[in-house]
DNA sequence: GTGTTTTGGTTCGATATCGCACCATTTAGT
DNA sequence: ACTAAATGGTGCGATATCGAACCAAAACAC
């Protein structure tokens, strides 16, 4: 099964998806109780990029509609991984930021896929990797201000 | 927001992410009914891999759980787009055939996101595409192989 | 300033996804 | 052949996802 492709823009939109499914499942079969790997992304950008973020900007971040955010929100709320604080710039909106669980939350999750991680890296090249990701976030970035342009 | 990535494995599935959450939608907002782009995906494989494919094997190519594919398919029949035949070969299995009216739909939807495709094609070197696309289809043989290792 | 539009967020309902348990058949082991 | 194990598929239940409608606050008219 080949699955040959006639455009190249097809072919990156169907090796992400691919990419995307087999990665969110060796994530989730690390997770415990009903933790999702949105959770995770959520936690780990918090972490990583900014915490104290908004939801919309949480939102915005992971590309999907402002209802599964505040969905996704309300389940780590619930495990206590962050909290909810009103934002004092504008009365409409909320400020996410991480809790001490959260943090650990976050830990535990990396500590349990680095040896897929490990793995990954013994089969592959990791200077191929690097070589190609500019140009795959490039075109991710593209996509994204179509996208904006488009509603 | 940069999100700036330690390893590029995890990059890789970051992008992957977001490019398949962007092309999810892009694919969407063009179709009709109830009709997603898991319906989109199996007729266009069923096109141009091979029709007549049994689920288990439209599950592996799509990396989803046979569950999901039952309902998938399932949709695609109440729409009248497939046709579940016996598989004359195996009493348990079934095969899936595209009727006129499938192949349609697939043509209505290429044509329908056929304009994003162009805008894509203008705003973004083919060449690129073409360059990234072996290593990214290698990295995505490779982790399907690892995962098949892994249960 | 008052009315209009935009923006941040939630509620609600429909349905997609997926794990678990199950059945039928096929394959493997001996 | 006969049992055990593996495989293809479905039913069911839980929950994730997402669009539509909504509310409140903010930004923008003028």
């Amino acid at each position: 099964m080949p699955e040959i492709h006639p455009d190249p823009f097809v072919a990156l939109f169907f090796e992400a998806g691919i990419i995307n499914q087999i990665g969110t499942t060796f994530l989730e079969k690390r997770l415990s109780d009903g933790l999702l790997a949105s959770h995770f992304g959520v936690v780990n950008h918090l972490m990583r990029v900014r915490d104290g973020a908004t939801p919309l900007e949480l939102a915005r971040a992971f590309q999907v509609p402002k209802t599964t955010m505040t969905h996704t929100l309300a389940g780590l709320e619930k495990h206590g991984f962050v909290q909810m604080r009103p934002n004092p710039d504008d009365k409409r909106s909320k400020q996410v930021w991480l809790t001490d669980a959260g943090r650990a939350f976050r830990d535990e999750t990396l500590a349990a896929v680095g040896p897929i991680f490990a793995e990954i890296a013994r089969r592959f090249d990791r200077k191929d990797a690097e070589d190609i990701l500019p140009t795959l976030t490039a075109f991710r970035q593209m996509i994204d201000q179509l996208r904006d342009e488009m509603d």
